[in-house]
RNA sequence: CGCGGGGUGGAGCAGCCCGGUAGCUCGUCAGGCUCAUAACCUGAAGGUCGGAGGUUCAAAUCCUCCCCCCGCAA
């Protein structure tokens, strides 16, 4: 089929690899060029980089809601749209465009966690399992009737980063499933009853509050790593937890001391303790506990 | 030219401001102690102090340029 491929991140690369491998990609949309990093200077995006370098046109449209970018999408005639974390919300008259509509591959079991962070939200909250789901893309936000589903186990120690790359890949796989029986799947819709959303991440989250749980704390940290990571201020410097073991075995009255011990690092929660395993000291590179603590004291 | 921190034996750091024989914690190796040990004791190996110039009697330390790593902001 000749597919139009709309992404943006490194979440879209794998399903944008696998899908050319058995169709055309007529062209790559995906989200401008922005300042961004150290010295602030233009990057692509992951998606644009792989379709430069695999010599597939790109755009890079700011807006689809005008008549000029419609006709523009229009012409490539492509069979079907593909999005995977475009980045930009579809008007109705994208969405219709192809003959074969709209798919967008999302990175959760839906209707649980509609919304831009699902992976993030999935962890933090605790879940067991998620997935990813391929549907339909309709007017509202990530509603529309599901194609086929695939899920993914949460294990105790899972980050966010680790869960991103199977999901990816596993977004790849159903898609490229899908496309394959297309016509011969009839999508069915969303229970809205049980819609949840997954609200973007917003960077004053990233700050841990030690009055919190453990346990609580722990799940964050592992759905912020690596970004943006959770972290906590000592002494002006910021350290960023990127693995921390909860301990209920520890406890004490003041919430957010730091305890040294054995090369061991503890910081005492609302309920229970967390022992931090990998710390990233701001400037420095990410070590272990007992690596910074060899040249570094809290005390 | 967005702001800032850093590159010192295998690891993490101190020393740099106020130039003058390279230090700490850990690891490694050998030996000792011990029922035993990740504990303790003794000893040893291991460093072009990111790179290139410059200043100086003398540079890890001061000056210039370059390379690399990282935090913030966006």
């Amino acid at each position: 089929m000749k597919i139009v491929f709309m992404g943006t991140p490194e979440f879209a690369v794998p399903t944008l690899e696998t899908l050319s491998q058995n169709h055309e990609i007529v062209c790559v949309y995906t989200r401008a060029p922005s300042v961004s990093g150290r010295g602030n200077e233009l990057q692509k995006s992951p998606a644009h980089l792989w379709a430069l370098e695999h010599g597939v046109e790109v755009c890079t449209p700011k807006t689809l809601r005008n008549e000029v970018e419609q006709q523009k999408f229009r012409e490539w005639k492509a069979d079907v749209a593909i999005v995977a974390a475009y980045g930009l919300i579809l008007p109705k008259e994208i969405i219709e465009a192809c003959p074969k509509g709209c798919l967008n591959v999302h990175g959760s079991l839906l209707p649980r966690w509609r919304g831009a962070a699902p992976m993030q939200r999935a962890i933090e909250a605790g879940d067991k399992t998620t997935g990813i789901t391929i549907m339909q893309v309709v007017e509202k936000l990530d509603a529309g009737a599901m194609y086929k589903k695939g899920e993914i186990v949460i294990d105790e120690d899972m980050t966010v980063g680790v869960l991103h790359d199977k999901m990816a890949a596993l977004g790849a796989k159903l898609m490229s499933e899908v496309l394959d029986k297309l016509d011969e799947i009839t999508p069915v819709e969303q229970d809205e009853s049980l819609a949840t959303y997954a609200a973007k991440i917003d960077k004053a989250e990233s700050r841990l509050n030690f009055t919190e749980d453990a346990i609580v704390l722990e799940r964050k940290i592992r759905a912020f790593n690596p970004y943006p990571a959770a972290y906590f201020e000592h002494k002006g410097e910021r350290f960023k937890l990127l693995k921390c073991k909860v301990r209920c075995d520890i406890t004490g009255p003041k919430a957010g001391e730091i305890r040294q011990e054995n090369n061991k690092l503890f910081i005492i929660c609302g309920k229970g303790a967390l022992q931090a395993e990998i710390v990233q000291r701001q400037g420095k590179k990410a070590m272990t506990a007992e690596e910074l603590l060899r040249g570094y004291s809290f005390l």
